[in-house]
DNA sequence: GGCACAGCATTTTAGACAGCATGTC
DNA sequence: CTAAAATGCTGTGCC
């Protein structure tokens, strides 16, 4: 079928066709006669990187040709940025929304495409953002991620909830090919589209002992290193002028093939150079400085506790060819779309914690397979399993390439995830009644896997319990409302477990303490937690003695509680030294993380900051002050006594800090200083924009206590420049 | 006594959404 | 509980 032939936009056209894109994929073509273009509802199920994404786009500019509005869901938000990139410039306006960007909810509602993940939507429905309203198209991306665990739910739900409150929206949904299609398509009112064609063609095998074999043959691949068949692998692929990913278990593991491979590879290029000089530049731990040696060479590594712009740059480097090999923990096979010529998984054993080591889900083999061949640059794409030993070449094929994939299956009854989607259908005027409450129930997918829906009603009925026990939803006869609490924590998007823990431990403590309020938060569900090593244990105790006073949880009676109170006091002792100043450097080899983890952490503390800060103004004001002074510490990573320094606008943790150092502890010890002063402590161009932002703020009248500096503890006078 | 190191025992182990209001070195 | 690599520990041999 060809693009000229297709009901969209003729703007769109000539866009595609400029870039070769004259005729459709046939999955693509298929979604086009089954009626993408004529509003029916789609669950396209094919293969990764066989055209989803312009099936949506032919959908979603069809819809914007008829002043329609598009929401484009994701699961995460580096699929978000890269969405977002990929849609703009094409003539319609596309916004997006995460929790790190926002352009003001009300200018979002001007695009005609909004790319956002789940969570943000459901945040956005419950804030009863006035633009939902306008949506009529909803395409969801990887919808079979309403089978994880822990955000499954979110997404079911927030399907839930679009579809009724706009019953006449399109909706596209896009999966990876999955084991019950037809269930999730018939969930979904949709027409399905399944289909394993690939653009680029893709050699599944299993490599033994110096051959791959595939089903349709064999390749020998010669050997370099004695030791090491994996480097062997991605050797043969270099040589032969391809790239290579490698998926391992542990970032350990990820780190030491990158070395190996750097080593054997041993590129020398000015490029590669100039590569390495860029992370170089901003390394500050051992981490960093490991990834600029392997760069250098023509290797990397890539897992979570990388900082962000390392990561950045170790993508850039591949997508421009000049990184040989990246050995990688899942997050690139979730992640952005980063593929190579060959992908080699070595690791499909992996540890999961009560479990022991697990081989991997057929759906992540796919999708880490997926990644294996770019289209109109590689011939194909190859991925290979490694065998340990002969009978395992059978297993692995049996086991991945030629398996089935796994049911996507619906995870809302699972107790723990109904609690905030409970609350949220009742805060935000889903349902007032538990009769309601069902009968939106009945819209989920679990109820539409499972008719009866006895577990999921058992699950509103606990939760409901519990809500009603904490006192933020009433029930007033047959009817159903969310309390003022109820409906705060509805909106601030945190788990109303996580709230009750806050709020009673808030209401309960006498005295304010930075270490008790972050080791709170930190036992909460909402905050992930640091892994507890053996040694730890007895340093944690001298903590534990030494801070009495300022901790807020008791260590528990029960012993099986005891890893995760040690796991969230570790989580707080971190936070704790990052407010208190110590590097990156220190504080990576003191809790053995990455740099990436600090700001992972942090940014996670920091929304449960701001929500205890919140729950703090209405239920505990005594203590309001302290936790949004100690938010913004946690921010900026300072002790208090920089609170008023880093007020100003170009002063940040490090400026501030040297200010102090100097005597200048505030923005009136700055003008008392003079700008020479000044200048020879932060130098020119800082303090020329420091100053100018003094006088322009005193202009204002703006160093006038404002009013919400009567409620200030005795603390300086922190709110002058607010 | 001190030390290097083989060899055995123990330990450790992936990832990432949300609020708010805009700018660090 | 399952694996496998890294790390820790012990004991030996050597000077």
């Amino acid at each position: 079928m060809l693009i000229a032939e297709l009901a969209v936009p003729e703007a769109l056209k000539e866009r595609y066709q400029r870039s070769g894109i004259t005729e459709l994929y046939p999955p693509q073509a298929e979604c086009i006669r089954k009626g993408l273009l004529s509003s029916a509802n789609q669950l396209v199920a094919i293969p990764t990187a066989s055209g989803k994404t312009l099936v949506a786009e032919l959908a979603m500019h069809r819809h914007i040709a008829q002043g329609g509005k598009c929401l484009y869901i994701v699961p995460l938000k580096a699929l978000a940025s890269e969405k977002y990139a990929e849609f703009s410039n094409k003539g319609v306006r596309v916004g997006i929304s995460t929790g790190d960007f926002d352009r003001k909810d009300d200018r979002l509602g001007r695009n005609d495409i909004i790319v956002a993940t789940s969570e943000k939507v459901d945040s956005l429905l419950r804030n009863r953002t006035g633009w939902i309203a306008e949506i009529t198209l909803l395409v969801v991306d990887e919808v079979h991620l309403v089978d994880s665990p822990g955000r499954g739910p979110t997404l079911e739900m927030v399907i839930a909830k679009l579809r009724y409150r706009n019953p006449s929206m399109q909706v596209v949904a896009l999966s990876a090919t999955i084991g019950n299609p037809r269930m999730l398509a018939g969930w979904l009112d949709a027409e399905l589209i399944t289909s394993s064609w690939r653009p680029v063609d893709l050699r599944q095998g299993v490599y033994y002992d110096g051959t791959i074999y595939f089903h349709d043959g064999k390749r020998t691949v010669p050997v370099v290193s004695k030791n090491f068949d994996d480097l062997n692998l991605c050797l043969d692929t270099i040589a032969e002028g391809g790239q290579c990913l490698v998926f391992v278990s542990s970032r350990k593991n990820a780190e030491a093939f990158a070395k190996r491979a750097a080593s054997a590879v041993k590129r020398e290029d000015s490029d590669l150079a100039t590569l390495a000089e860029k992370i170089s530049a901003i390394a500050e731990t051992e981490l960093d400085r490991t990834l600029a040696a392997c760069v250098a060479k023509g290797a990397a590594f890539h897992h979570a506790g990388l900082r962000r712009e390392a990561r950045t740059i170790v993508e850039e480097g591949f997508r421009k060819g000049l990184i040989g090999c990246i050995s990688s923990t899942p997050t690139l096979a979730a992640g952005l779309n980063l593929p190579a010529r060959r992908v080699i998984i070595r690791d499909y054993l992996r540890f999961s914690a009560g479990e022991g080591m697990q081989p991997i889900p057929v759906a992540e083999y796919h999708q880490m397979a997926g990644r294996a061949g770019r289209p109109h640059l590689d011939p194909y794409g190859e991925a290979v399993l490694i065998a340990k030993d002969r009978d395992q070449v059978e297993e692995l094929f049996a086991q991945y390439i030629d398996a089935p994939a796994e049911d996507a299956h619906s995870k809302a009854a699972e107790p723990s995830a109904l609690y905030t989607h409970v609350l949220s259908l009742i805060a935000s005027g889903f349902a007032a009644t538990r009769g309601d409450l069902s009968a939106f129930m009945d819209r989920t997918y679990y109820v539409h896997e499972h008719p009866q829906g006895r577990l999921i009603l058992r699950a509103v009925d606990s939760a409901l319990a519990f809500l009603v026990r904490s006192e933020m939803v009433a029930e007033v006869g047959e009817h159903l409302m969310a309390t003022e609490s109820g409906s705060i924590v509805s909106r601030l998007y945190i788990d109303p477990r996580s709230a009750e823990m806050i709020l009673t431990e808030l209401r309960a403590k006498e005295c304010y303490s930075d270490l008790g309020l972050l080791q709170l938060l930190c036992c909460t569900p909402d905050m992930p937690t640091l892994y507890v090593r053996n040694a730890d244990i007895a340093l944690l105790d001298r903590i534990l003695q030494d801070r009495v006073d300022d901790l807020w949880i008791d260590l528990p009676e029960d012993e099986d509680d005891a890893e995760d109170y040690y796991r969230s006091l570790k989580t707080a002792l971190l936070l704790s030294d990052w407010t208190d100043e110590l590097t990156d450097a220190k504080i990576c080899e003191r809790y053995n993380v990455g740099p990436g983890d600090i700001y992972g952490m942090v940014e996670s503390v920091n929304w449960l900051l701001h929500a205890g800060s919140e729950l703090a103004r209405l239920f505990r004001p005594v203590f309001h002050q302290q936790i949004r002074e100690y938010e913004i510490c946690m921010k900026n990573g300072i002790r208090r006594e920089l609170l008023p320094l880093v007020r100003l606008r170009g002063i940040g943790r490090v400026r501030a800090r040297r200010l102090f150092n100097h005597g200048i502890t505030s923005p009136d010890a700055i003008l008392a200083a003079g700008i020479a002063e000044i200048t020879k402590i932060l130098g020119r161009g800082v303090a020329e924009q420091v100053f100018l932002e003094l006088g322009r703020k005193s202009r204002h009248g703006d160093d006038l206590p404002s009013q919400d500096s009567e409620r200030n503890n005795g603390q300086s006078t922190l709110q002058r420049f607010g």
